[in-house]
DNA sequence: ACATTATATTCTTTTCTAGGAATATTCCTT
DNA sequence: AAGGAATATTCCTAGAAAAGAATATAATGT
């Protein structure tokens, strides 16, 4: 998790994953695109890639790299984890609204606490 | 959305979140139960602030410090962009699962693909 | 007002990481 | 076999970021 996080934080290799998500493509390509150059892009391809975020199949002289599913579905498993956070603020949200609607009818206690 | 990631890749401060989780919690709680010392903890809460996934209650002079929703949705939507990756993974797992279900009923083709 | 508790800040040192430049490797073509 | 294309690797340096240590700030209780 940590990994995938690391290897996603830096800016140029989020944009590798970025572009890599309409499909795989070859090293000269994403090296036009982005306008780095290409030992820079080697490089970060090879921190994905030891990431786990990214394979390669060999097509002559070229790498064609490509994104793979699972650090990605792991990600979104862990941050799926932390939904009831949201959940809860569009909760407070709610009670907040609810309790400016309420004040016509009631007056009520307020206290929150929350645990997991 | 690169902020969110920068701040949670490193170690520490992904642990703070992860007990943060939990709910919200006191400075002085999170370094007992993480064993780092206090001021790196003030330290990475400050980077977590700044990335706006945290926010802080004052009580006293104890500073309370919670999950904020927002930028960990934002991650959530955002790699939800990827899940037609591994959707493509799980239609080709599925079509094995299939294959292999099916052969009760029928005799169909034999195909080895490893996912994941 | 003073000592204490809880947290933040500053300064310094160290470690990690990315970029630049040059070169190595691999495969293709002729 | 030689030249060229595509990509990877190495070495070096610079800049960012984290830890350590010491100190500052703020609120509390006495």
């Amino acid at each position: 998790m940590i990994e995938t996080l690391q290897a996603l934080a830096e800016p140029n290799r989020f944009q590798i994953v970025e572009l890599l998500r309409g499909g795989p493509r070859p090293v000269g390509e994403m090296v036009e695109r982005l306008g780095l150059r290409q030992p820079q892009v080697s490089k970060h391809l090879r921190v994905l890639s030891e990431a786990g975020l990214v394979d390669v199949r060999v097509d002559a002289q070229r790498r064609i790299y490509g994104l793979r599913a699972a650090p990605l579905r792991e990600l979104e498993q862990w941050i799926g984890r932390y939904r009831r956070i949201w959940e809860a603020s569009f909760q407070q949200l709610d009670a907040v609204l609810e309790e400016l609607k309420a004040k016509e009818k009631k007056r009520g206690s307020k206290k929150r606490k929350s645990a997991d």
